[in-house]
Formats: C-alpha cells, sequence, structure tokens
DNA sequence: TTGTACGCGTTATCAC
DNA sequence: GTGATAACGCGTACAA
C-alpha cells in the first residue's frame, strides 16, 4: 500500500502560477488579495483536495489552533456537559480541542498540563483534581502568555480567568429550602475541602442554619472523600441510625443524594416526611429516582461556552487588566419531591 | 507582560556542549547515545524546564502524536465512558486525544473529519453519525495510511478496523429474556436502520419472536427518530391505549426504555407484569428508576480501550492485511425488576 | 558515539 | 497585488 502525495501550497502554486505566498495569502483571506485570486485558489485548493497543515502553521506562529481541556473525570454528566459546550464554542470559531483526564489525582494533572502544553495550545480549560494545592504546574502558560480559564474548581489566588456558580449562594438556598420545608436537623454531606466548590458550599450551609438560629452540630457535617454512591449509603445507614438523626440531609452532589434516597427507602425511612434530601448538578439520576431529587442547578453547558469564549476571545493586550476576570453564573433550587413544599 | 523565551534543544545543546542532534536523540533514547549522556540530557532538559514541541515534531514526522475521536455527542454516558476509555490508553502511550462532535449530522461528522485530519492525527476513531451513508470524508486518512477505527456505530462496507459488540445476538438475547419470563405481545423502539447497531438489534429481536413462533406484528416494531425521552413517552402511550397492547418491550436504548417505564407507571400499567421492559446499554439511570431496568451490558471502557490499541498498535506494514480486523465484544443480560424472572 | 546540514509546510517581512 | 526569502523546532541521512 502507498501513501498518496499531500498537497501543499507549493503545488497549488505551480498549478495556478502564483507563488506559495499569494497562495497562502489567499487561503487566509489576506486583504491585499484579490477577491478573484481567493476565489480561484480557494476552488483550486477543493478540487485537487488540499488540506492545510495545522502543524506547519502552528509551529510558524508558535500556536496551535487547540484549547486543552483538563478535568478530572470526563465520564461525569457535568464534566461530559462542560466538555461539549467547550467543543461547540471552539469548533465554531475553527479551534480543536485536546481533553485529558486527571483522576482527581494531582500528579496526573501535573504530567497533563505539561503534554498540553507541548501542543502549543492556544489555551487551557481546567477543573481541578480534588486534592491539588500546588499550582506551580500551570506557571508555564502564564510565562508563555497562554491563557488559562479554571472552570467551577477553581483555586482561591491563582491569577487567571475563573468561569464559576456561586457556591456559598447556592448552598445557602439549599440549605434554605430545606428549612423552609420545615427541617430542623439538617446533615450536611461535604466534598473536600480543599475545593472551592465544597467549601463554599458547606459556608452557606452554615450560615443558613445559622441565619435561621438552627445549631450547627459537627456530628451532622459529614467529609466525605469522593462523594460516591457507596460512600453515600454507608454514611446515610450511619446517620439514620443515630438516636436523634436528621430531618434533613444536603448534599454537595447528586450521586451521594440518590444513594441517601435509595438507603433511606431500605430503611422504611419516608422522604420527603420524615427525611427530606436536597442534591447538586442536576445530573439526569436525579429526575428518574423515586422520590424525585430535589437538586441545584449547575448550567455545565453555559459555563463550557463561556470558558471557550474567554480563550478564543484573548488577547495579548489583555495579559494583564483582564487575565483575572471571573464569570460567576446563577443557580437556582429544583424543587422536587425529595423536599418539602416550603411551608 | 512580557513572554519568555522558550527553551529549545539548541539552548540545551549549548548548555551542554552538544549538538542539537545529539540532544534531540538523547530525548528520544536513541541507542546510539549512551545512558550516561542520556541522563545527563534528561536532568538538564527538566531542570531549565525545557519541554518538547509537538508541533515540530509533528512537522518533521508528518504525523503527531494524537488519536481524533469523531462521535455524535460527548455527553451520553455510553459514549463519554468510550472517550474515558480511549483517552486512558492513548495517554499512557503518550499520545494526545482530539474531540469533536457530529451532533449525528452528517455534514458536521464531514467537516470534523477534514479539520482533524488538518491536524496530522495518527489516528481516527469514528462512531458514525445516525444518518451517514456515504464515507468519501474517509478517504482522505486511508490515502495516507492513517489508521480508522470505526467504533460502536460502523459501515458494512468500509475497510478498516472496527471495535463492536454483537448487537444481533444481544437483540437476541434481550428479546428472548423476556418472552422466557413469558411476554407474548413484544414491542420494539427500533433506532435508525441505517445504523448496523439498530438494524442488528431489530433482527435480532425478530429472529427470537420467530424462534419461539411469535407472530412478527409490524404495528409493535416502532421507528424512532433518536430514542429520547420524548419519544418514548409519545410511543408507550400510544401502544398501552391499543385494543390489544404489548406485555413487552425491547428498546434499543436505555433512554426510550426508563421513558416507558415512568409512562407505564403513570397509566397504571404495572411492570414487569402486564408489561416487562428491556433496554440497552446499561447507563446509570436505568438502574435507579423503579423498578430497576433490565438492559444490555454495553462494554464502553473497553471498547474504548481496544480502538485506542488498534492505533497505537498499527504499523504501515499491516496496512494491507490487518486493516479489516474486527474486534468483536460479548454483552449479557442484565436481568432487573422490570422484567418477569424466567419461568 | 557524536556532529553537520537539510527539509518538513507554513507565514511574516521585506521588496517590488 | 504579488514574489522571494527566512525562520519556526525538530529528526535524520550522511559524515566523521
Amino acid at each position: 500500500m502507498e501513501i498518496k502525495k499531500e498537497v501543499t501550497i507549493y503545488d497549488l502554486a505551480k498549478e495556478l502560477n502564483y507563488s506559495p505566498s499569494t497562495i497562502s495569502r489567499a487561503l487566509n483571506n489576506h486583504k491585499s488579495i484579490s477577491k478573484k485570486t481567493i476565489k480561484l485558489v480557494k476552488q483550486t485548493a477543493e478540487r485537487v483536495g488540499y488540506r492545510p497543515n495545522n502543524l506547519a502553521a502552528g509551529l510558524r506562529n508558535n500556536k496551535s489552533k487547540t484549547i486543552g481541556i483538563l478535568i478530572p473525570h470526563i465520564n461525569r454528566p457535568f464534566v461530559s456537559t462542560l466538555i461539549s459546550g467547550i467543543e461547540e464554542a471552539a469548533r465554531k470559531a475553527g479551534y480543536n480541542v485536546l481533553i485529558s483526564q486527571s483522576y482527581d489525582d494531582y500528579k496526573n494533572e501535573v504530567n497533563n498540563a505539561h503534554t498540553l502544553y507541548d501542543s502549543r495550545i492556544s489555551g487551557l480549560i481546567v477543573s481541578l483534581a480534588m486534592e491539588t494545592t500546588d499550582f506551580a504546574h500551570f506557571q508555564q502558560f502564564v510565562d508563555q502568555g497562554i491563557p488559562i480559564v479554571f472552570v467551577d474548581r477553581v483555586p482561591k489566588v491563582f491569577n487567571s480567568y475563573k468561569v464559576v456558580i456561586d457556591n456559598y449562594s447556592a448552598g445557602y438556598k439549599a440549605t434554605k429550602h430545606l428549612i423552609e420545608g420545615g427541617c430542623k436537623r439538617i446533615a450536611h454531606f461535604a466534598g473536600s475541602q480543599h475545593r472551592n466548590v465544597y467549601e463554599e458550599r458547606k459556608k452557606g450551609y452554615i450560615d443558613a442554619l445559622k441565619e435561621y438560629n438552627l445549631p450547627i452540630e459537627k456530628e451532622l457535617i459529614i467529609p466525605f472523600k469522593t462523594l460516591s454512591f457507596e460512600e453515600g449509603k454507608k454514611v446515610t445507614k450511619k446517620l439514620l441510625e443515630m438516636k436523634n438523626p436528621p430531618d434533613g440531609i444536603f448534599s454537595a452532589n447528586d450521586t451521594a443524594a440518590v444513594s441517601a434516597i435509595i438507603c433511606a427507602k431500605k430503611m422504611g425511612v419516608s422522604i420527603p416526611e420524615e427525611l427530606a434530601i436536597i442534591g447538586f448538578n442536576d445530573d439526569p439520576i436525579s429526575s428518574i429516582v423515586e422520590p424525585a431529587l430535589s437538586t441545584m442547578s449547575h448550567p455545565a453547558l453555559k459555563m463550557g461556552k463561556i470558558s471557550a469564549k474567554r480563550i478564543l476571545d484573548h488577547s495579548l493586550k489583555d495579559l494583564d487588566k483582564l487575565l483575572s476576570e471571573v464569570s460567576v453564573l446563577n443557580t437556582e433550587v429544583i424543587a422536587r419531591a425529595s423536599t418539602k413544599p416550603i411551608s
């Protein structure tokens, strides 16, 4: 089997009796080239099956039209939808999208950041691994003026674009929703306090309790490692076996919340009468489980699109002034059957 | 803000009093370089923050160490897990992963194939859009000896690697499972018959009915456009309002199957007694819905890993002989509460 | 074991 | 409006 010779701008130049530079300019819609020439060149390119070589162009410009994504796990509803939004916006602008998963492991995150850098991406979109507290692996991008957008799980201090929801207010709203439904003893499934999202949701929870003069009880604030299904079941069982069990749960994600619903039902605890539950994310399972899970919306697609836009719109001039722009999106309670109607 | 000068192999060469070629070879573990030199070079590279330029290397080799993925939608459980498997295998081998979504639209698929080609990927993994019947947009990869792996939704004729499940046998097993649970009138939610997966599942369904001497009734075989939730609800309602409604449904995916469960329950039809339902994919919702949905396993992660391997292991020599290798994975019935136990 | 020289395909700069 | 030329960073054939 033999490999066909690829068509380059030199071939087009020969074919049309132009110089390679003219071809290049024509293909890039350079203003100094006449409409007629542009049309001719493009038609010929199409006809002979010319395809640009991004590697060559990228090398020349020292940047490829590519956005890199660095997230913990692709196959989670929030993340895959986020990526979908990024991909859509990027593609519209003629950019490609490189993905990598950290599996919530700091070391992987570091390696992937480097590997993505090696492809000379024109921007990086990151959602941090669960325990990342050091950000040196992002410095190389800063040094090269490559914009970084942290999305959802963002660092507190790093100077860069950020796209987040108001997690504090979301935690507050979720807890308030339980309180207004009549809950007096509300447990919280908390994620890693290294991550802003979980830390702030917890703060919102605590402040809502304070606001309504409910006691903050340490034994009701459960630190989770991964907020997984298994973890959720185990914790719920323990909670419900307490002599004074909670009458409400605010879980920092839907997975653990759904596991709580299932566990409670199995133990004969009625939802929402004896135990009201609210989750976070509005994953597909939340509207399928019975009773349907109340939860907080999480605009993944929009966050993805905004993140991509940040990079696409970024220009070198912005480096100093705009680099720390933060987009904060709103979230709302999605009230379903796992919580009591507001009384 | 100024951009730091990047370190190249020339800088390393100067620093170490070697020629650039020695540096290049050392970094690539070339056998003609002594262990000591390799170690020295790599240490220095690390120390001064050298990072290879994939664009330059790719241009030189006329291929970047990158796998391109072309799928309909990222944010579907099967697909995102498939991608996760690809990414994991690719990264282990030092490859990057480019993604693109066709949104089940043929035109997008064509455009994305071209764009991915422009990045000189070393292999392409494709799951076809719903209505793609022409494959000319893949020819350029063949012409350049770039391996293509079709996964799950594959063309019938195109000469290339394929990674699939045995959809016929899966359809057969699913239907048989319903029959053995006592169903006599089994409806089928069928996907686009342009796609092997849906066509074969339907064939398996029909052959199972024949095998058990059950009549094949056209009005029970419902052609779906997208197998969505909404479509599923509408169809189920109609089916159950028939004067002689079905007592079983084999849906070609879980989304439509779950919608059938929900719709049937709402209409007071008991599951599985009056209506047994089996889906396809084992999506997360299938084990959350009540009653839990029986379904067919679909080894997404494994399929992803195999697909990536196909590309990573591919060598030019294979072009003629191996290019049409097909991996067929097995699937099994996952029996849950939405179907009756085998009698 | 190491060095020299060239070219991969493109685009920016300078010239006309 | 167009052409000639150099340069991006790297890998490899050929030399030593």
